[in-house]
DNA sequence: TTATTAAAAGACAAAAAGGTCTTTTAATAT
DNA sequence: ATATTAAAAGACCTTTTTGTCTTTTAATAA
């Protein structure tokens, strides 16, 4: 569904979520372990996103990640369109350059509201939304089996 | 939706279908052009498509893609699977080793029934019942413009 | 202030995707 | 037969994605 990096940066995110519920704050090292994700590109990711402004983070001993909890909730679509761009989920499905009800291809009647579902998906869900669904227990992974 | 490799082979299907219905047998060049894909990227994928069995060619003057008109419909699943490979839409959404009713992430049961749609989309709909949708006139665009 | 810790920065590289071009083979027309 | 046409085969290249690793910077603890 996700890019490799789109998906890492989530599961990242989530994670550093629900550790932060817990009132701790993860480093790369555990981050990458608990996602099963490789630790340098972890690294490399999470470092993205401290830049993008998505969470924060502090060096040294005691050092991790963690998320400013004055903000507000980040739906899943603000991570997805800036890491894959702003494009993501919004054209035709065969790959043509326009769509639009009025002109459009044979699967736009079929595709686009599934496309909308995606898009609906991902912009009421939020890192904070998942991080509570898991701890109620609602869903049982996070860290592939 | 798909990735390009994808997307060039069924538009280029779709293509050769709608000009076997007017009685024609196109080459690489006049698809190219028509499905608005790289001209030697198109051959190759053609060719791949050749040697798939998804379609036949005939080499020399008067020579180019047609379909065995008595073999059944080719549902744009069939093509999406020998190009990306078995596992294209059925994973977890959330990158996840396992995805399962009973065992599942937390956006489960969003996506699973997203992905069910997406699968009876590329069921249903055939290289063929898109030709005849276009001749009808239900879809307008085939070219990108 | 020094050692230790952990993120930041960035160089480097492997693999996959996407694309280009030339040569060879086979079909047809003259 | 020969020339012409068009697909087949395959070498080669570029870009993007994914991943690895080392060095630097900043925070903390002793
Ligand atoms: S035009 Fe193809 S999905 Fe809308
Ligand atoms: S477990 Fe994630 S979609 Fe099924």
């Amino acid at each position: 569904m996700f890019n490799k990096e789109t998906e890492y940066a989530l599961r990242g995110l989530v994670y550093v979520q629900i550790q932060q519920m817990k009132g701790l704050k993860p480093g790369i090292a555990e981050i990458a372990t608990e996602i099963d994700a490789p630790l340098f590109y972890t690294g490399k990711i999470m470092q993205r996103l401290v830049k993008m402004g998505f969470l924060m983070s502090t060096k040294g001993k005691g050092g991790g990640f963690y998320f400013d909890l004055t903000r507000p909730d980040l739906p899943l679509k603000a991570v997805i369109r800036a890491i894959e761009g702003a494009k993501a989920y919004s054209g035709c499905g065969f790959g043509l350059k326009s769509c639009s009800e009025d002109l459009h291809c044979s699967l736009h009647d079929q595709y686009a509201p599934i496309r909308d579902s995606i898009n609906n998906l991902v912009s009421t869900n939020t890192v904070q939304s998942l991080a509570r669904d898991y701890q109620k227990g609602d869903d049982i992974l996070l860290r592939r089996r």
